[in-house]
DNA sequence: CGGCATCCCCCGTGATACTG
DNA sequence: CAGTATCACGGGGGATGCCG
């Protein structure tokens, strides 16, 4: 590494955005808290592709996991915007979930670190 | 912004490289199980750029952490292939922690979910 | 300087039972 | 069908003190 003493924030583009050590990594942090949950990754991508599902269809979808905890996984990331809840007011009750834009646009960036992890597999240790 | 409202599934219908939601679940939570930890990111920040920092430094410019977190986390994230921690043998000690090549390449992934958790406040939100 | 060991607490998670 | 409520547990994380 030859010059490493510029104030680089390592800011990709240069652009108005600076990001400090601290303000970037609550921003990912931010991010993570969201994400961050036993369920909600596996949630997340059964609800990918604008998909539409039943609660009792994402319970067969996910066997292992409990009513409590697919009702709370699912609230909270409504609660953050990133999953949408419909009800149908009928009997018997149906309430289907799916995803905000916002949550859709999870996509590239899962896939960012979907790639990622991939690398250590396929990637020959430069690790010095 | 990008169109997210598409085909921009990770195509199961796809050739090559076929996710699953289950799979690509957990390949995500494989990159989420070696970033999570309450300083994790906060030290990776300090660290993109090939920056190489002492101990103490690290120390220094987390302070609100404690010395056992902080070794904890470091030797967490050395283990997963992430820090890489160099040794020289002298006295006083002195140690210096960086980031492999795989650590460095986390810094697009990381940008991608910065980008998305600034959407929500940039973007108007059209959550139906 | 750069750790390691111990104790303690909190909260996320799981199991189970009940309800509109 | 789609939840709600309660109890119990384990581990991640914080504070503190000691070592090479």
């Amino acid at each position: 590494m030859t010059r490493t003493d510029e104030k680089v924030r390592y800011s990709p583009e240069g652009k108005g955005s600076a990001y400090t050590p601290v303000t970037a990594a609550e921003g990912v942090e931010q991010a993570f808290r969201i994400l961050e949950g036993r369920w909600k990754l596996l949630i997340l991508f059964h609800l990918f592709g604008g998909k539409l599902l039943r609660f009792s269809e994402l319970e067969r979808a996910i066997p292992a996991i409990s009513q409590k905890m697919l009702i709370q996984q699912l609230r909270q990331m409504e609660g953050d915007g990133v999953v949408r809840r419909i009800v149908h007011h009928q009997v018997p009750p149906r309430v289907e979930y799916g995803l905000t834009d916002w949550g859709q646009a999870l996509c590239p960036a899962l896939d960012a670190l979907l790639t990622w992890a991939a690398l250590r597999e396929n990637g020959p240790d430069t690790v010095t």
